[in-house]
DNA sequence: CGGGCCAAGTTGGCCAGCCAACTTTCGGCG
DNA sequence: CGCCGAAAGTTGGCTGGCCAACTTGGCCCG
């Protein structure tokens, strides 16, 4: 597998920014150097101005260049970047940083929507949804709990997969499950009885929360997600700039 | 104050996505309804259709719109989005949101900066820093620490302002002191005493921790900031999409 | 020596056009 | 009635060009 996000489709923009991004992450500019001209670039990969501008958006998305009007872009980080598969998948991201993830699914039933559900996943009212428990553990040391709740379209797959299966996202991607939006909001909530019994902590013990809704590329709900993690075994990185920016502070309003 | 991110600029196609927000998160095409064609959209604002497709860009790393090769445009949700001074200024944040914020100056110190404060701040070694401690308040009530550090030149502007200053971003930007790009970490700690002390909490308790570090136009670090939230008063939001995303997740490495 | 002005370099923004890839619709045909 | 293929509609990708706004550095002048 390429791992590379940029190098998988064969738009020119997306290999002028891989061949960038690694000639960054290798330093071959400086830690604060600056990048050759948007002209120049252009003419090295024989491509036009705005293709590499193209290339140079997805960098700065990512922060790893400035841009500014005036001045030659500069380098902002030489930070590796993981890509969105990874953060959307517990088992790609793992495996991307060399750690063996696992999972067991814990409990998996068909029950009908609530009215937040329905909503959140775009159902009828009176739906069902398939809703799974699953504990993943890295290298056999439990992190995290996930509790999911899926469309019948997607749990109808799901429901059929091993208990023991790794991955999810993988097999549903093979039966044209595709994943590729999703909001996540983060805070901090207290372990119940469940949490504390699987995760190994007591109750009460603060985790790290993830609430995941991932849509296809329809904007089509097709997954609804609690993930509870143990504190000190992973942190949420975001990188935002003022040209664009997807992050957001909410207060809270419940659950 | 316009509060509109997009307005703000006189570049067209930020007049554009600010109409079609507008547009799109007070409903006109529904909930998961169907935007125009790119060419219909750019006949309506009287521009090419290069430029309706850099608005639908800002729309699109919002999480508002899908974008797929052979079909329109779907409304994916209507939610507001902040801006990014909304998330970068606590003051700001909490003004849009119709909260009063407020900022009591704990301490201010200058000292010399640890090796790993030269490293994120690009100082030499040895340098000064100027370090402050901040309790923050929404409508009175304590919701967060704030441990930052700055390198001189902010310092200096910094330690004059008013121990009761609400903001220190708004007079900083006065001083031509810009913040455009962050990376942000978030993670969970425990209370320490004085944390606990400012907050009102018990030791050890949890704490949502945003780590960020900010840097101005050039790719300067202007900022090295540690906040630590009581839960339930803030969590943080992302939208992330495979077209472009800012978003990981990391494996803990330390402090 | 310092300050200000000017020119070169660079990115932001916008336009017009072309083709490819993909989705949806619709009509014909078995 | 259902399936399949063609056609229309739509977005993705790329080119080439033009001008404006801005930064930088050097030159000139006081």
């Amino acid at each position: 597998m390429p791992a590379d996000p940029d190098r998988a489709t064969g738009a020119l923009y997306r290999t002028v920014a891989a061949d960038l991004r690694e000639a960054i992450t290798t330093g071959r500019y400086g830690e604060a150097g600056r990048l050759p001209a948007e002209g120049a670039l252009a003419e090295r990969y024989g491509v036009s101005r705005g293709t590499v501008r193209q290339a140079l958006a997805l960098l700065r998305a990512d922060g790893l260049v400035t841009s500014r009007r005036g001045t030659r872009r500069v380098v902002l980080g030489t930070a590796r970047v993981q890509s969105f598969s990874e953060l959307l998948s517990f088992t790609h991201w793992a495996r991307s940083m060399g750690e063996e993830p696992g999972g067991r699914l814990e409990s998996l039933v068909r029950r009908p929507a609530d009215a937040a559900e329905c909503e959140l996943l775009r159902l009828e009212p009176g739906s069902e949804v398939y809703v799974t428990l699953r504990l993943r553990t890295l290298s056999g040391t439990p992190v995290m709990v996930e509790r999911t709740v899926y469309p019948p379209r997607v749990g109808e797959i799901v429901a059929q997969l091993p208990a023991d299966a790794v991955s999810h996202t993988e097999p549903l991607r093979e039966h044209g499950i595709l994943f590729t939006d999703a909001d996540h909001t983060i805070d901090v909530v207290a372990a119940n009885t469940e949490d504390a019994r699987l995760l190994g902590c007591r109750r009460g013990s603060p985790l790290l929360r993830e609430k995941r809704r991932t849509t296809d590329p329809t904007g089509t709900p097709v997954e609804w997600s609690q993930d509870r993690y143990l504190p000190g075994t992973v942190a949420f990185s975001i990188h935002n700039s003022l040209a664009s920016s997807a992050l957001s502070r909410h207060a809270r309003d419940g659950d």
